[in-house]
DNA sequence: ATAAATTTTTAGTCTTGTCTAAATTTTAAG
DNA sequence: CTTAAAATTTAGACAAGACTAAAAATTTAT
């Protein structure tokens, strides 16, 4: 039995360690988690014993098989619920997360299986992350981010990275959603801004959003 | 702010209170959580600097408004859950009480508003309960027990007083749901059996059976 | 009306998850 | 290569919610 708290910090640990297999540092779960390192470290300890994670002193923490799977349970049943949220209960997308965080927990196998069913099996969350399938395989998705684009090409919005209602009212304030097409106008190398056009509107967007929009090349 | 803990104990303090308006006894509290006398008095002690309860040293304790209002709110949300676990996920009605427990504990208005609107407002939840209304209105039922009919007579079934799995598939299995005509035929007076008959099968039913299913006179 | 039985409360302990402060280890700098 | 800085762990404490055992209050029965 894996309790809340375990799970959140699994889940946190899973996220830090997504893109290289290096091991994930008791500083960067407890400023994760917002908790202290003291408190990170009394974890590590519990999980490593339940065989959730391999932990050596100093050395940091890797996600066991068993730890991953746990990991990616919960975030599978975060981005359904998510999905159930918009699509049946008429959430926006940047008002799901703070719900769908209590409902990752909720313990039923047939539950998550059933919405699943119901919502007819979807691939991708409101934000665009993909949803892992019951065996916790994840769909391989090839963005980049709006950023990495150079010169002036046209691309889809296909996700977040950042996911704060901020950045959401801030795309919804200007028409962009997942799917929306980009046109890549100009960049600006002084400051990283971009000059683009959404739905034959020009905008001029900053670093920080070209750096938490993704994309993929139409 | 109420915890989950507090939660489920203002709920089984409802429980017990519903009938009159006498006080509900530390023991019956301790006994309906399963946790000893000992935590039950903790617990009190919490709810009653919380304002949820009013309560005297060896005299029980009364539900205040706001405790009322609370649990109302709770089982408001577990009804819900159960409807939508029954209409939308093709859940079994005895398969839904253990999920609606870890459900009803979810924190967001929206959530519930929107949930009782998908859901078409419900007025009864999959065992015939009452689901209160936003406000903590109960529409007043008025049902009976099977037990109480004394002759040949004619009746709908609207509702199980024990919703354990194990008397809903007793149900199940004899094609008793809500809604369904059942006719008394007798009633035998040395052990309370009943004789009745459903969709043209005669039946032979126990004391135990007439006094956990509710029907109202057709 | 008082003794016995029952109920309730108190006192002290445990577990989970958190904290602060201090000690230890690792990393980085000179 | 040695010391300063940063990261991590340990030690001890606390709150929530539970438990056991013992004390106190209430109820029941004679």
């Amino acid at each position: 039995m894996v309790t809340l708290s375990e799970e959140n910090y699994l889940k946190a640990i899973y996220h830090l360690a997504k893109p290289d297999k290096a091991s994930v540092s008791t500083n960067a779960i407890a400023t994760k988690m917002l908790t202290k390192a003291s408190s990170a470290t009394d974890m590590i300890k519990k999980l490593a014993e339940k065989g959730l994670v391999d932990y050596q002193k100093y050395q940091g923490v890797h996600l066991t098989e068993k730890g991953r799977f746990a990991a990616v349970f919960v975030i599978r049943k975060h981005r359904l619920w998510e999905v159930f949220l918009v699509k049946k209960l008429n959430f926006s997308w940047d008002e799901v997360h703070e719900v769908a965080e209590q409902l990752e927990h909720i313990k039923s196998e047939k539950l998550t299986q059933q919405l699943d069913a119901f919502l007819d099996h979807p691939t991708e969350d409101p934000h665009g992350d993909p949803i892992p399938d019951c065996e916790g395989n994840l769909p391989s998705t090839q963005k980049i981010l709006l950023a990495q684009i150079e010169r002036a090409e046209s691309c889809i919005c296909v996700g977040v990275k950042d996911s704060t209602s901020q950045f959401l009212q801030y795309l919804d304030k200007h028409n962009i959603a997942l799917g929306t097409k980009i046109e890549v106008l100009s960049k600006e190398s002084f400051d990283e801004s971009m000059s683009i056009n959404v739905k034959n509107h020009q905008l001029t967007i900053s670093k920080e959003v070209a750096h938490n929009l993704f994309v993929k090349i139409s």
